[in-house]
DNA sequence: AACTATTTATAAGA
DNA sequence: TTCTTATAAATAGTT
């Protein structure tokens, strides 16, 4: 689209490659954002030119949720889980508080595998039966946004539901709301114990 | 570029909708890899369509090593500003340490329970929240078993105890058995994290 | 999916 | 970079 045919190839001139990549560039944004406009679409874009610099456009919300999203489609290991970092000032404060967790859950794992009693004391055996429950808690609310999920699909494929499986459907979605588990999500069983700032213990 | 301007919003018409956003999708897809050939760039481009699929291009590697490159960018390099980052950066090394180690065991104690699967379907839930349910079981049979020790222990210091003492720590015992918690001691309550330094892992 | 009339993007030059 | 302009590419509407 210019003065001349272009070869699918690196462009060698380093001055006439920067401007390519300038232009063009800029062409590729305002397309991106063009069939997210028209067409309904999420879209995120990751350039890191030759010399590193990064240039990024995310349609919907920010690259940390498009990233969230890819994960959880691919189903690939979802690592850049960037945690907040809100308070550095607790740091110390947070670091004692893992190395209890570490603690209790190493004693746990001593525990079970040496077939019970071992040797935890009263205090710790009373820390880990907190811990399980609330990782059973997690697991209950997990179940529970499966099921709901499952529902969900089921009615999307069925379209129209015939009356009896509709009520049917809607009982057992009413029970799984009175649990009062029903909106944990999955990643609080992924991470069934981090103590970061939004926890439970 | 066609037979008529285009408006900069959402198409309404389905089909035309549709259509459009195959070939601008096309478009934008090569676009990007030439821009990654000709300049040298490394690109990573996710579309999600209006209903959900993904079309996605990563022009070097993967596209989670481009996410990680992407978090390495935006998360590293965010000093440059103000306040003196020694202890911080220390202490935030730390706690990724601490939840790295956290994350194994906890993935050791899945393992134990599930077989190995990291997946965590309804199944493997179910299974899950049955051991952890037998393990609970198991902490408040030996936290019992602790408790009835100690006051045997009491019973023959004292050697000869008073009716009236004797009939307390009947009663005691007897809300053990009952319910798992009834003897707890405040103090107990109040430093439930004390632990040993014996690390084992 | 193919076909064009047009619009858009952009290569080269300044 | 930015502007200009000739031209290559992309694509909207149609078949």
């Amino acid at each position: 689209m210019g003065r001349g045919r272009v070869q699918m190839k690196r462009i060698e001139n380093p001055v006439h490659r920067q401007v390519t990549f300038c232009k063009r560039r800029a062409g590729l944004l305002k397309k991106a954002k063009e069939l997210s406009v028209l067409c309904d679409a999420e879209i995120g874009l990751v350039i890191f030119s030759a010399h590193g610099k990064l240039y990024e456009l995310a349609t919907k919300g920010t690259m940390q949720e498009l990233i969230e999203r890819y994960g959880k489609y691919t189903g690939g290991p979802q690592l850049p889980d960037e945690v907040p970092m809100l308070e550095p000032l607790d740091a110390k404060k947070e670091i004692d508080m893992l190395k209890q967790e570490i603690q209790v859950l190493q004693k746990g794992l001593r525990y079970m595998f040496g077939g019970g009693s071992e040797s935890m004391s009263l205090d710790e055996l009373l820390v880990l039966e907190k811990h399980l429950e609330i990782w059973i808690n997690q697991i209950r609310s997990t179940k529970m946004d499966i099921m709901v999920q499952e529902i969900q699909m089921l009615r999307n494929k069925e379209g129209v539901m015939k009356a009896a499986n509709k009520c049917l459907l809607d009982t057992i979605e009413e029970n799984i709301s009175n649990t009062g588990f029903a909106t944990m999500t999955t990643n609080m069983l992924l991470h069934p114990l981090t103590i970061g700032n939004n926890n439970i213990f």
